[in-house]
DNA sequence: TGACCAACATTGGTGGGACCAACGATAACC
DNA sequence: GGTTATCGTTGGTCCCACCAATGTTGGTCA
């Protein structure tokens, strides 16, 4: 296990890119192995939660709405249809597309997850009050929206 | 690239582990990057930089300090000592272990890649002001910290 | 002293996540 | 109608985190 403890180099311990990884390894963690419970990972929370948020869409659409390669987008879609959480048929409108769409398993499937998720929000961030976890929030925020638009 | 635009679900826009993967994926991206141009990862400058401010350690030494699991240690101080960045040598005083020791070239390298780091955080935390940057390195921490304490 | 257990280095895996290149099929544009 | 762009798909790469097993050596204690 990835240990944050007492003992790491000082040049890393204050580093913030450092800092910002132990703690993406931790709640990584959590969410893994919250996920995992449920049979799920990363990618199928992501692609459920877009799908339920945008509504049938194309794998193309979905992989830009989450950020995930159109590559590992097929993979995940497969084990997500293998489970009957999503459904795939054909665009007749535009023969290359697929459409997307949620079962009602998915949907189920996405509450589930939704609910492991808030969960490990609140251990995640058990040491903070409610008015430091906005702040930190919207530090992160506002360092992920200076990036984003540097890079559009 | 993982996108950090605006068209995210919005469950996940809010949601703090996201928010901290997101930063952390930008984060490991400049930093791999980085040391890819320097041609070293993470693993590697994690353990110069133990070894730097520890001295000489035995392997199992290091991946306590650098929260490295003993067989990427292995590989990584392979790595390493190809590039004659660190030797191993046994020690007398106990047979079972190596004691690995930084080369001179090591500790240039080490300098490098820590000049390196230190761009990378300005680049990360640019929108941030400095007391903005010691909150979220101090919030960061409590929450570590935290999860330190709690696994002890 | 001998049995037993702990620590060490090493090998050889697993899995998630973030990428990239290339392909055939289709649609859109000029 | 020929070029360009998009879409789904296949098949890779790399990094990081983690696990199990093995043989060797050290330490303990009965």
């Amino acid at each position: 296990m990835m240990t944050a403890d007492a003992r790491t180099p000082a040049r890393l311990r204050h580093a913030p890119s450092w800092l910002i990884n132990l703690v993406s390894a931790h709640s990584h963690r959590l969410v893994s192995d919250g996920f995992a419970a449920a049979g799920a990972r990363g990618y199928h929370y992501r692609l459920l939660a877009a799908l339920d948020e945008y509504g049938p869409s194309s794998q193309a659409a979905l992989g830009r709405n989450t950020g995930i390669d159109r590559s590992d987008v097929v993979a995940a879609l497969n084990e997500l249809a293998a489970k009957n959480l999503i459904e795939r048929s054909p665009d007749p409108s535009d023969r290359r597309r697929n459409i997307i769409t949620l079962t009602p398993d998915g949907s189920r499937h996405l509450a589930e997850l939704d609910e492991v998720l808030t969960g490990i929000q609140n251990d995640l961030l058990a040491p903070l009050t409610p008015s430091e976890r906005d702040q930190l929030t919207g530090l992160l925020t506002r360092v992920i929206d200076h990036h984003a638009k540097s890079r559009s």
